[in-house]
DNA sequence: ATGTTC
């Protein structure tokens, strides 16, 4: 979109980072192009979460040095600091013209993702039985740090059909229905996977957590729909105001991170051999078409495919739990990543170019009647899953036509807070009492990891998606409250 | 995010 298009004229914004910052118009800002840039940034924010993202526009301006990006360095109004790029980052580059893939600009977990499923009962229904299903869905998650996971693999080869058959591998087992695989982003599995590209300490990480959520800011809550604001999609995505829902967030746990932490130090090896320069190590890149970039996007797929299986165990795993203590029914809603690098066709200068679009703590976004999407979302667009904290809300959004911005849009609240911070702040015994005084019922794996992940650490979800629908990235369709929360 | 500092 042209800054002309906006109407007003464009504001010098100076925050405390010492980068050219031009108010193009409501919710977008433009960071000079300066120095090794090759193309400007864009970020979408109000004027209080661009102050929020502070020395995180650095890296904004950092990626937009890398070989063969295209438009601009993006970021999405809940970006904050991350590894190399910052989390909330959107960088598509030119395979035919030398654009390079970046571990960093995918992140640490990859295919991190969000999956939705709708409930047959409204949240008066469950209330009797709320504590007991929170108990048994406490019992049946495995999760916090190390091993242990809902399966428990023979060996590497069994390891092998995850890292290829990602969701429909486990659809195949047993654990979910063929109509789940139609509601996942690209069909629950992602074809190129390349399992001679996961390393050995890769594998040996991965074998013992097939099935489990992890720590951190992942989470299985059960939410209820509080406020419906676009009627026609939510019929579309099979969500309806009072209803129960099973959201699940979680990525590919510690062979994910093994996969990132292998090819940023074969990339950083590998850059001076093609003559690219980065201004942070932590850039580490390699071009898409190279031994480097190949083996890296090989690998990286195949995490893909394990994330995927991870959320459709613990999606059977729910299922399971609802079915017995409340005798409820879960349909997908869907399942998309908001980490994660994919091949995409989109014009540049009038001519359709093949893309390497990075996706880091951004959500794809896909408008109505894209050729990707399942018939029955065709219409209403791509539902886009925004997790906020275990206080507040989470979001259910529509991508949207129009835009530059590679179709992506937001992927949660972003954090303000430290851990080490948040955890001085409130005990995890108090959060947790504060909790169920509102009514939400807490299962911690452990009071500390409670309460790093307190409320108070993270941005106002709702201003973030106030922002990304202002910017032209999505639409609201619905807004959900926890009413339990299982953490790692 | 992460066998939470190879």
């Amino acid at each position: 979109m042209p800054a002309g298009r906006c109407g007003a004229a464009p504001v010098g914004y100076r925050g405390h980072v010492d980068l050219d910052v031009v108010e193009e118009c409501p919710y977008r800002f433009r960071l000079e192009r300066h120095g090794a840039m090759r193309v400007p940034g864009t970020v979408f924010a109000s004027r209080d979460l661009l102050r929020d993202a502070g020395q995180s526009l650095r890296q904004v301006a950092n990626v937009a040095t890398l070989p063969g990006i295209v438009g601009a360095s993006y970021a999405m109004p809940d970006i904050h600091w991350g590894y190399g790029f910052p989390i909330g980052g959107v960088a598509a580059t030119d395979v035919a013209a030398g654009g390079v893939v970046s571990p960093g600009g995918v992140g640490f977990d990859i295919s991190c993702g969000v999956r939705l499923l709708a409930a047959d009962c409204d949240r008066e229904a469950l209330r009797p039985v709320l504590g007991a299903v929170m108990d048994d869905l406490g019992r049946a998650v495995p999760r916090g740090a190390g091993p242990g996971g809902v399966w428990r693999l023979d060996g590497t080869g069994e390891l092998e059909r995850v890292l290829r058959g990602g969701s429909r591998y486990a659809v195949e087992r047993g654990y979910g229905v063929e109509r789940d695989l139609l509601r996942c982003e690209d069909g629950g599995v992602v074809a190129d996977a390349d399992v001679d590209q996961v390393g050995p300490r890769a594998r040996e990480r991965g074998l013992g957590q097939v099935g489990s959520l992890g720590s951190g800011n992942h989470f299985l809550e059960v939410q209820a729909v509080t406020e419906v604001y676009d009627a026609h999609a939510a019929e579309a995505y099979g969500i309806a105001a009072g209803q129960v829902c099973v959201m699940i967030h979680c990525g590919s746990r510690g062979l994910g991170h093994q996969i990132c932490s292998d090819h940023v130090r074969a990339m950083d090896r590998a850059m001076a051999r093609y003559g690219i320069e980065v201004p942070d190590r932590q850039l580490a890149c390699a071009p898409v078409d190279s031994p480097e970039g190949r083996a890296y996007a090989g690998a990286m797929a195949a995490a893909a495919n394990y994330a995927r299986a991870n959320r459709q165990l613990l999606s059977d795993a729910a299922r399971r739990v609802l079915r017995r203590r409340a005798g409820v029914r879960l349909d997908l809603v869907y399942d998309v990543s908001h980490n994660l690098a994919k091949a995409e066709t989109y014009r540049v200068d009038g001519e359709p170019r093949r893309l390497c679009v990075h996706r880091k703590g951004a959500t794809r976004a896909f408008p109505p009647g894209h050729p990707d999407l399942p018939g029955d979302l065709r219409d209403a667009g791509q539902p886009v899953l925004v997790p906020g904290t275990m206080s507040t809300a989470s979001y259910v959004l529509a991508g949207v036509p129009g835009g530059d911005a590679l179709h992506s849009a937001c992927h949660g609240a972003g954090r303000v807070m430290s851990r080490h911070q948040a955890a001085r702040t409130v005990t995890g015994a108090a959060l947790r009492a504060r909790l169920e005084d509102a009514g939400i019922a807490v299962r911690p794996l452990s009071m500390r990891g409670l309460a790093e992940e307190a409320p108070e650490a993270y941005k106002d979800v709702s201003a973030v998606v106030a922002a990304s629908e202002g910017a032209g990235l999505c639409r609201r369709v619905a807004r959900l409250e926890p009413l339990g929360v299982v953490k790692g």
